[in-house]
DNA sequence: GAATGTGAAGGTTTTCACAGCA
DNA sequence: TGCTGTGAAAACCTTCACATTC
């Protein structure tokens, strides 16, 4: 349980240090340097060694950080050395793809419930998994001991299957409908908008833009 | 051309700000204040204010702002209020989602180029769009006179292809591949991880996280 | 009265720079 | 010598609060 607060972009940012040590250990690197671990990821050196530094003290001075070790210790800190049950409602275009995406299951986020509401595809079997009916939403996400729904269904219908995920007691909902979702307090919310980057780079093509500070 | 620095996540609110008019203009609102943006948001009505500010004066005191008005200032702010040709390498699972993802379309990111290095695919219409071979990016690239390109590739090849990309003179790319590319500095690079906030949420429960800032 | 636009204040995040250790 | 860990400084971003305008 960490005290101090932490920031999400440091958080995001453990991602990409995770991911960038099992390349390193993949190239077989036993040490790795924050100067190194910032260059592969565009950073700094500084940052990395700040945003570790929050959690424990993982390096050598003079020698770097343990390339296995390390990544092992951010796996922990993530949460993602175990295995999250996860939903998936809305199995459409994006849905689908998300299925067969190969990252998720790398990382402990196995998929194993498929919702919607279209009649043709419940039942049917998908990379699997039978596709159940929305209308047993809440009942289903209990028993299979959901812990984590991502939603890709329309942004027209994204609310009220929210109150039903809500309802079934799950924490932690990723949504890629590009609409805003009310939830209670104590529920984790995220959102996929894939048209904000597109849109970022639309903004940055018109207007030369440099941003203040770097991504 | 912007010559004040706008930061990132100002530009990323105007996003927000744009999908949330575009939902009052069909709710028929002539005008919103601040505070009723900022609520549909899940923001506080001076950092709306303050957004805007650094773009122009949109709105009336005791009034609001004009719905119409605004979203279509924004649009332009974001250079949305335009077609932007499009290219996507790379039809697998994501690469095919994007192809159908209505949102990209509704804000003027035409797809118009497909590649693929599958020579099953190679040839094949995909949604009216016929797959061309990864082999002559460069060349189809500039003919196509595209101006972005989304790179939905396997990691592994990532590099290869952006490398391709920037010898085109493309100056804008979306990866959704989770590994960093390196480019020239002068190239607009912007990342879509999928995972990442997935394990934000891992984090998230684990830790029984509340962020210092809000997100 | 209602709500914007905006300097100034307050927080937060990043970077600096260096002591300390292998 | 090389590189971490970390207070302190700098940069940045958000919020406050109020003059201003409709």
């Amino acid at each position: 349980m960490t005290r101090k607060r932490i920031s999400e972009s440091t958080i995001h940012r453990l991602s990409l240090y995770y991911r960038a040590l099992s390349l390193l250990e993949k190239e077989n690197y036993e040490t790795v340097s924050s100067k190194e671990l910032a260059k592969r990821e565009k950073l700094t050196p500084a940052q990395v060694r700040k945003d570790l530094s929050f959690f424990g003290t993982f390096g050598t001075r003079g020698l770097g950080y343990p390339v296995r070790e390390l990544k092992h210790q951010i796996s922990s800190i993530l949460g993602i050395d175990r295995v999250w049950r996860v939903a998936l409602v809305g199995v459409g275009n994006i849905g689908s793809a998300l299925v067969s995406y190969k990252e998720f299951a790398k990382q402990g986020f196995q998929i194993v419930k498929l919702f919607d509401n279209d009649q043709r595809k419940i039942g049917s079997n998908h990379k699997g998994i039978v596709i159940s009916d929305i209308a047993n939403l809440e009942t289903e996400l209990r028993e299979a001991n959901i812990e984590i729904v991502v939603l890709a269904v329309p942004a027209t219908v994204a609310q009220y299957i929210t109150d039903d995920v809500v309802r079934a007691g799950i924490k932690a909902i990723l949504n890629f409908a590009p609409v805003n979702l009310k939830v209670p307090p104590d529920i984790y919310l995220r959102h996929e908008n894939m048209s904000m980057e597109l849109e970022y780079l639309s903004f940055a093509l018109v207007n030369n833009h440099v941003p203040k500070r770097n991504s």
